[in-house]
RNA sequence: GCUUGGGUGGUGGAAUUGGUAGACACGCAGGACUUAAAAUCCUGUGCUUUCACGAGCGUACGGGUUCAAGUCCCGUCCCGAGUACCA
């Protein structure tokens, strides 16, 4: 009988489909297990082969834990609001939610053809409004509460309103707006209701506030930081500009510290933790007033507070710079600087952010002409405005040090500001060329820390800062609020109304706010948002619905709590479910969403936990990073700078001209233009200087080895009126022109292969429908586990899948021959099937191997432990069932459908699935006799043969009594004997 | 710059706590079967040297600890990833 895997593996996912064997069990008394892959975005280039490998590695532990006795929760589901839909919409008309429909259709048809084992029942859709109806739930929860750094945790607004009501908010200590006024209960009382509401959103953790943000006017809509990478958006690369817009933000930085403490308990990779970190940047320093000079100033009792890690520097600072955007730059301007300051402060906002970043190294600033008074000396210090400062870092004011700060120093040369020196290295430096920035060295020039080590001296300074009150120890995070609204349409609607201006939130018994229909998916032309478009959408025909969206993100921040009971009409999700699911115990996924997806998920279920809805403060204990799959793109160049090929000159090249070479041998193409004319590489290759190229992606199923068929491609819309140049010629429009300079080189047209990810656009995805259709699944499986280890990113290529798919054909065939051998035997009876010790050597080492493998992670070496064990089982001939089986199981999580058709072969009924997991004996691995090498001074070597069961002593006397070690030791006593058990033995001589 | 993960044959990659480096697979070479191809099976395959037995060298580089180092320590170089005027 022939192994054809296409029949069993359509066979068994039918069988598995019908009788929802992977259905998650509700109310087992079974432990649980929850494995969790990072749903996907279904994009319109359908799945490639980089995504199953995360799916692969979870499907395996999920149908592992199967066979270990867990009830396993294995969803999967689709993130399915997003840009590129919208953006395909915009350019043809066609819905989102066509195309998104579209495209899951098709991510499942491909999810279907490789065996996953997830219980579909629970799928979840982002965009569906029985799904997003808890999203914008879940929204005004959070948008009715306020963190309260008292009890360190969000509590409801009721609670901060009665607290209002009773003693105004002196006593409230809250995370919350910093331009908050005090009022006391009786001032609350006579405040209108706007005045009520605007006071509240100050507290809000869902706020709308006004705020610099990442604005991209391509694609019309605010990004979050962790969306904007170089200073142009992640979706598309256009670029980013900062705005001060009013947007609906979430006050993650309340949880900064919890979100840092958090991660010291989660089995997450070092460095994803330290990317969290860092993204965190939890920095501890002090604030520190410096009150204005001047006669202005003291009408106003103004002062620039600073954030500074280095109060210990404090009697080095010569100057003060503010960011462009500081609220005080206006104030404090001189008349004499009025023009130039106003000058640089409107050329500095109108950079964008990407040429902001691009001119890091060039220094810019202007003084304000006013000054400030050191706190300590009184001394009068210039006040600078300067955009190395960042507005929306700290108090967007620095005190400049510039003998101890690299930028500060940069600047101070610059313009040719004072250094003054107030640490004394303990290492030989040069202040003439840099910044002695090290937190190391002695105090001087700087009064009451004189001699004060710089550890002792941060300390001291801080004691006297905070006892003159002039600031106060402080820490400061990196991380920003998150912009939550987005001016696009294909989103969640934020559940929000104005009435008199006043922003409210729906009920729940309102829910869902269903996205309106719009005639264009464009921003109107007053620059509203797409839903502003819609006819009619009011809240109760009456007041308007806030026009923006919800971000990508909001809708991924909770979907693992929502497969734990996916249908319920009337909560989220059940809690008695929350509390039997409880977190996810293992989540796999890309690393390219740790800053993004991976923090806002944690943000959510710990305001999800402190409201009281949930029991978990992390939502994931181990997490795994599957490591990226790139893709293999093929380029061709065009109008490269080619002045020669092989010494022969070229007169005339670009595009749309005939070329024509020096010595007159001339393609020409009838007279007619070519769009674009493409170089073959080894034109490229031979000419007598650099090029400058221009790249285009070519489709990959055109191109075999880096030779384009361009006769095929000559065929596509695309390229029909280009011309094409190889070294033999030319061809235009199906025509081939022979040149006679290069008469004997073949009519190859090479491109340029380059490791790219996977995308639509550079035509590089490698379908896993593909390798399904030519090997099947299970080598599909088996070859993603074998490939590397799961964390590391590899390009994709076949080379070796052959060796995979050899093993599933050996292994078909060995269980042949066993069927054949027992076909009359029934599962229960043994006759005939002793297994040798041989056999059951090799099986339970490979019991061993594996189970040992998986607990690790190991996928690809589980897979070689495979092939080892059925090889050698092979050169034995072995045809026992007692030996099959246990192997079957073992496979199974990794080759599903082989496996299940072989166990039906054998005569069961069961599905495989649920089988235990074989346990290996260690008696069997137990060998009667071990071969030792033994070395003298880790040199001559001789291996001896000896019971593994002997002790050291005893091997030792053996090992020294043997005629190789007495020749060596020419009698004399060694000097150190070292046996290691199973391993070797070491004689010192 | 900082953080972090790496550097092992022609290639992908193995190597629990330091214990015979290169498992397994690809590729390559040779052979068997075949009219032939495919498929399958067998043998060899780190490098240098030798007809051969063997010997020497080998885990980026230079040192060190140890009976023993891919693994531990110090220094250097290179690559990937993240982050970056963060005061």
């Amino acid at each position: 009988m022939e192994y054809h895997f296409k029949e069993i593996e359509k066979k068994w996912q039918a069988i598995w489909k019908d009788k929802k064997t992977f259905k998650a069990d509700d109310a087992s008394t079974k432990p649980k297990y929850y494995v969790l892959d990072m749903f996907p975005y279904p994009s319109g280039a359908g799945l490639h082969v980089g995504h199953p490998l995360g799916y692969i590695a979870s499907d395996i532990i999920a149908r592992y834990k199967r066979h270990k006795g867990f009830n396993v929760l294995h969803p999967m589901g689709y993130d399915s609001f997003g840009l590129p839909a919208e953006q395909y919409a915009i350019q043809t008309g066609q819905h989102p939610a066509i195309t998104t429909e579209q495209n899951i259709n098709r991510y499942r048809e491909q999810l279907d053809k490789i065996g996953f084992s997830f219980d579909w029942d629970r799928e979840v859709r982002t965009s569906n409004p029985e799904y997003y109806k808890w999203t914008q739930w879940i929204f005004i929860q959070i948008f009715n509460s306020w963190y309260n750094k008292t009890s360190d945790k969000t509590e409801k607004i009721e609670l901060l309103i009665s607290e209002f009501e009773k003693n105004g908010n002196a006593k409230v200590n809250a995370v919350c707006d910093d331009n908050v006024k005090l009022f006391s209960a009786d001032e609350w009382k006579a405040f209108s209701e706007k005045e009520k509401s605007d006071v509240l959103m100050a507290y809000r953790t869902a706020y709308l506030g006004e705020a610099y943000v990442n604005w991209c006017p391509a694609l019309g809509t605010v990004l979050a930081n962790d969306e904007v990478k170089d200073g142009v958006s992640e979706r598309g690369g256009h670029p980013v500009e900062r705005k001060l817009m009013k947007q609906w933000s979430m006050r993650i930085t309340a949880y900064a510290q919890r979100l840092l403490n958090g991660l010291d308990t989660l089995d997450w990779t070092e460095s994803l933790k330290e990317t969290q970190r860092n993204w965190i940047g939890k920095s501890e320093g002090t604030s520190l007033k410096f009150s204005i000079a001047g006669p202005e100033a003291e009408r106003h009792e103004q002062y620039i507070e600073v954030f500074t890690t280095r109060p210990d520097t404090i009697f080095g600072v010569s100057f003060v710079t503010l960011a462009p955007e500081h609220e005080l730059v206006a104030k404090l301007t001189t008349p004499e600087q009025k023009a130039i300051v106003e000058d640089y402060v409107t050329k500095a906002k109108n950079r964008s952010e990407r040429e902001r970043q691009a001119d890091v190294n060039k220094i810019t600033g202007v003084p304000t002409g006013s000054f400030v008074k050191h706190p300590f000396t009184g001394k009068q210090i210039p006040i600078w405005v300067g955009d190395y400062v960042l507005a929306g870092y700290g108090t967007g004011a620095v005190m400049a040090v510039p003998a101890h700060d690299e930028r500060d120093f940069k600047f101070a040369k610059h313009f040719g500001l004072q250094l003054p020196q107030v640490i004394e290295p303990n290492r030989e430096h040069d202040f003439e060329k840099d910044a002695w920035g090290d937190k190391e060295g002695t105090l001087i020039n700087s009064e009451f820390l004189n001699g004060l080590d710089v550890k002792a001296a941060i300390k001291k300074a801080i004691e006297e800062i905070e006892k003159q009150n002039l600031g106060k120890g402080k820490t400061n995070f990196r991380l920003r609020d998150a912009v939550f609204g987005r001016q696009r349409y294909w989103g969640e609607p934020i559940p929000i109304y104005y009435k008199n201006d006043i922003p409210y939130a729906l009920s729940e018994n309102e829910l869902p706010l269903v996205l309106p229909e719009v005639d264009k998916y464009l921003p109107t032309e007053d620059g509203e948002p797409p839903l502003a478009r819609a006819n009619n959408w009011k809240y109760k025909n009456e007041f308007a619905y806030e026009h923006s969206t919800m971000p990508g993100w909001a809708g991924s921040s909770w979907y693992f709590l929502r497969y734990m009971d996916a249908n319920n009409k009337s909560v989220f999700a059940d809690k008695k479910l929350l509390g039997y699911w409880n977190n996810v115990d293992l989540y796999i996924g890309g690393s390219e969403h740790a800053t993004g997806h991976l923090l806002y998920v944690r943000f959510w279920t710990k305001a999800l936990k402190d409201l009281g809805f949930i029991d978990i403060e992390e939502p994931a204990q181990k997490l795994i990073n599957q490591g990226m799959i790139t893709g293999t793109s093929e380029k061709i160049i065009f109008e490269g700078k080619i002045e020669k090929i092989d010494g022969v000159e070229i007169e005339s090249f670009s595009s749309g001209n005939n070329i024509i070479f020096k010595n007159g041998k001339l393609f020409s193409f009838s007279n007619e233009c070519p769009e674009d004319t493409f170089y073959s590489l080894d034109v490229i290759e031979h000419l007598a200087i650099p090029i400058n190229t221009r790249e285009k992606n070519v489709n990959i199923s055109f191109v075999k080895n880096s030779i384009l068929d361009v006769e095929k491609l000559s065929e596509t819309a695309e390229f029909k009126n280009s011309a094409f140049i190889f070294k033999a010629g030319a061809s235009y429009k199906g025509k081939f022109y022979k040149n006679d300079i290069f008469p004997n080189e073949p009519l190859e047209f090479k491109t340029r292969p380059d490791v790219e990810k996977m995308s639509k656009s550079k035509f590089n995805v490698v379908s896993p429908d593909d390798i399904c259709d030519k090997f099947g699944a299970d080598t599909l499986r088996l070859y993603e586990m074998f490939l590397g280890p799961l964390e590391q990113s590899k390009p994709w290529n076949t080379n070796g899948i052959t060796g995979v798919s050899g093993f599933l054909k050996k292994l078909w065939r060995l269980a042949m021959q066993t069927i054949e051998a027992q076909s009359a035997a029934p599962p229960s009876e043994k006759a005939g099937d002793e297994a040798s010790k041989a056999e059951l050597k090799i099986l339970h080492a490979t019991i061993k191997k594996i189970t040992e493998d998986i607990d690790r992670f190991s996928f690809n070496t589980s897979v070689s432990n495979f092939m080892i064990c059925v090889n050698e089982l092979t050169d034995l001939k072995c045809n026992k069932r007692s030996v099959l089986e246990p192997l079957l199981i073992l496979i199974s999580p990794y080759a599903p459908h082989i496996t299940e058709e072989l166990w039906n072969l054998l005569g069961h009924k069961d599905s495989i699935i649920f089988e235990k997991f074989p346990v290996f004996n260690p008696e069997y691995l137990i060998e009667s006799n071990f071969t030792y090498p033994v070395s003298f001074n880790g040199k001559m070597r001789f291996n001896i043969e000896l019971p593994v069961t002997m002790t050291p002593a005893e091997i030792e006397k053996i090992v020294l009594a043997h005629e190789s070690s007495q020749k060596y030791l020419e009698g004399k006593a060694p000097k150190k004997v070292i046996v290691v058990p199973k391993k070797i033995v070491n004689i010192v001589v």
